[in-house]
DNA sequence: CTGGCTGCAAAACTTTTGCAGATTG
DNA sequence: CAATCTGCAAAAGTTTTGCAGCCAG
């Protein structure tokens, strides 16, 4: 199921913000802050007010379409996301993201730090930092 | 070595200030916000400015003797650290907070997305929540 | 003493809210 | 048509900056 019918489907309307915003979230490699999303927009398409760029993305996180991807500072950005749980390494140079799923890995290590602490995890929050395959090439041949 | 000396050696002073932050810090479970820690101290001891608070956090933050602990809802608070890369786990209903340490399961984690992914990881952001050992209490009591 | 540190005020951001009017289904 | 959604303005909250004066070493 796409997002324009899900969106249908939980009585949310197809509107041109939300079209622009996602249209934009599926070409673009790196995570968008609020802020990048509205410059973008307003140079390519259409005006569209800072206020519902927020807004639209509230919404699509709420239904698991975009997901929030911090960049290497820890500022908060927005990525399309695929179904399921996931997470994001993220290249420190470029800050092309790409998602990964979890695996036994996880689940071991939540299983260690429960014996550890006695603590009973729910959740938890994963990223990695690194170099894409590009930048390793860039950096190698001296940038 | 302590903070104080720490500071001492790389030759920051040992302000009032500083010595009050550090202070609050050690007594406490939970990761602090700057608001927190300056209105905390206001009622405690000293004046002390908001600004002031935040050039501390960042010094000792730089200076790897606090770190920065998300709350549930992704929230940055700082808490006291101890020496050496680790991550925290953190109750979702009293927001307590403890270290625990990367061990083989996060090393095992990195390669297999390294392998998946072709990036090179450089770094990693982890933070677990769940219930400490006293909630989990409180809660299947009926709180 | 003197350079580093604090405190204040104010600026710079980021994110949220209220409401009138436009828009989708 | 009616309820949802947008856009504007403005508020609220967080973090940063500049500068005069204070204080630890």
């Amino acid at each position: 199921m796409d997002w324009k019918a899900i969106l249908s489907q939980k009585g949310y309307r197809l509107s041109e913000p939300r079209k622009r915003v996602m249209e934009l979230l599926e070409s673009a490699e790196v995570a968008l802050s609020p802020q990048q999303i509205h410059q973008e927009l307003q140079q390519k398409n259409c005006e569209l007010g800072l206020v519902s760029v927020y807004r639209t993305l509230e919404l699509l996180t709420q239904l698991e379409l975009v997901s929030v991807v911090y960049d290497p500072q820890r500022n908060p950005g927005y990525m399309l996301s695929t179904t399921g749980h996931h997470h994001h390494i993220v290249c420190q140079e470029c800050h092309k993201a790409l998602e990964f799923s979890g695996s036994d890995d996880i689940d071991e290590l939540v299983q260690r730090v429960e014996a550890e602490t006695s603590f009973q995890v729910r959740d938890h929050f994963l990223q990695l930092f690194g170099l894409c395959p590009d930048c390793q090439q860039n950096i190698s041949t001296g940038d």
